[in-house]
RNA sequence: GUCCCGUUCGUCUAGUCCGGUCAGGACACAGGAUUUUCAUUCCUGCAACAGGGGUUCGAAUCCCCUACGGGACGCCA
């Protein structure tokens, strides 16, 4: 940590977390990490009125579910705090004395207005190489109410915490100009400024915003997203490892990332690429770590899994989880495992209904069954098999047939490991029920 | 309207800096194989250098113009 790269993220707290901010914060971290710099979190409440204490939480607890770490910021402290802008006012004022003494700032109106050199500026910007700029009037830096705005507290924050880059949207590149000014006024060198590209809507024409689905990063935590999964698909908007592999683990993309290699153009929002991550991530998750996780769910949803003991809830959940491409789906995967009173899928049975005599072929399977001397899922398909040549049919009619009795419905994990899950009683008891009630 | 940024398959992108392999991968979509329905897995297919001018033996790659997309022009951040 001692690289002396520092870099921050600062958001204002407007009661959500918006993907495009996640992504900015993410590139960030990315860079600290990187580069052993420095990662800090700084609070923009400048704007009273709109903040709220609610609000930040927001950002906390979807920055710590993407695992975006902060090393100077709000609830881990640091030397160049305070870390929120509403509690600056000194430090503001100190800086605004700079500019009145070099008659760069000026009263009108009620307000503070910064006057403008009126030269072209070159932004010097790690993606887009330089940029020329010229700022065609004065603008307000203290309000007419006494608070100071965006640009200012931005830049003599980013002066006084020693920022040497800043990540943020293209949206702020033409303020960037503005931004330049204002170092040059205080006498200071501006940072290293790296403006990403951002995150366009997956439909119709703009950037993404608050009201598009998907937008929102508490909504996929909601949802039990794999938070790795978000992370990793947002690493890959507008930036990529140059070979072809996208699932990548966190330390990998850390070494490889760098601000100079990322793209220059706004990216497209896409959820089904999102969800495809996340499918992934869910089979390839540590089946200790699954388990925690899926049965966490089925306690949000009041599903009550050891009416058996956790041997047979894990023995269920393990048969599942190649099945799966979300955790959200857990609670209706599973739920028939841990009840005998489960509904059956009318539909689907009629469907089958067509194809085969559901009754026959489970009478048949019933009949001969004691013929099996041990549930395991190799004697269990052997059994299937001759169970097709002896009445002429295909492994298929059986299959399905029994899925539906002891599942109630037609999608599920394997049928011979369920059929050694449930064990030889449950099986034939919810057979019997199937036929006594369909 | 003014200024700024950008433009490779429908989407995310590799290739562009240092011109020269059928423009590569992934998602999506369509077929097929395995399996046990769905799913998974595997195979195959579909599909792009925005357009026009240059420079060059040769341009996705360098230059110019046009078009299109995005952004900024607040006493919001």
């Amino acid at each position: 940590m001692s690289s002396g790269v520092r870099v921050r993220f600062a958001p204002s707290p407007t009661g959500f977390f918006h993907i495009g901010s996640a992504r900015t914060a993410l590139f960030n971290w990315l860079y600290a990490r990187h580069t052993g710099g420095t990662f800090v979190l700084r609070i923009e409440d400048t704007d009273h009125e709109r903040d709220s204490d609610e609000f930040l939480q927001v950002i906390f607890d979807g920055l710590r579910w993407l695992g975006l770490n902060w090393d100077e910021g709000p609830e881990v402290g640091g030397s160049r705090g305070p870390y929120f802008q509403s509690k600056r006012d000194g430090v503001y004022r100190e800086y605004l004395e700079i500019l009145r003494k070099n008659g760069r700032a000026y009263d009108k109106e009620g307000a503070v207005f910064f006057k403008i050199s009126g030269e072209p500026q070159v932004i010097h910007d790690a993606i887009h190489g330089d940029v020329v700029r010229k700022e065609e009037k004065d603008f307000v830096i203290f309000r007419s109410n006494g608070t100071p705005v965006f640009h200012f507290v931005n830049v003599v924050d980013d002066i006084a915490m020693g920022i040497t880059h800043v990540i943020r949207g293209e949206d702020h590149l033409s303020n960037t100009s503005k931004h330049v000014e204002l170092f040059h006024a205080f006498g200071s060198l501006e940072p290293v400024f790296a403006h990403i590209p951002l995150i366009l809507k997956s439909q119709g024409s703009g950037k993404m915003s608050k009201r598009d689905s998907g937008a929102l990063v508490e909504n996929y935590a909601k949802q039990y997203f794999i938070s790795d999964a978000v992370r990793n698909y947002l690493c890959l908007l507008g930036w990529s490892p140059k070979y072809d592999r996208e699932i990548l683990p966190i330390d990998e993309i850390i070494t490889l990332f760098d601000i100079c290699n990322v793209n220059k153009n706004n990216a497209r929002f896409d959820e089904k690429k999102m969800s495809h991550m996340n499918a992934e991530y869910v089979r390839a998750l540590p089946f200790n770590d699954f388990y925690e996780r899926a049965t966490k769910i089925l306690n949000d949803f009041g599903v009550n899994f050891l009416t058996n003991g956790e041997a047979y809830a894990m023995d269920v959940l393990r048969i599942c989880q190649e099945k799966l491409s979300s955790l959200r789906e857990v609670p209706e995967f599973v739920k028939y495992f841990f009840t005998a009173a489960f509904d059956y899928d009318r539909k689907d049975i009629e469907k089958l209904r067509k194809k085969c005599n559901i009754g026959t072929r489970l009478d048949e399977f019933i009949k001969n069954l004691p013929s099996v001397n041990e549930f395991s899922e190799k004697s269990l398909e052997e059994y299937i098999h001759l169970l097709c040549e002896k009445y002429k049919t295909t492994p298929g009619e059986y299959i399905h047939s029994l899925r539906l009795a002891l599942s109630g419905r037609s999608v599920g994990p394997g049928l011979y490991a369920m059929l050694c899950v449930f064990g030889r009683e449950e099986v034939l008891r919810r057979i019997g029920r199937f036929l006594r009630e369909v």
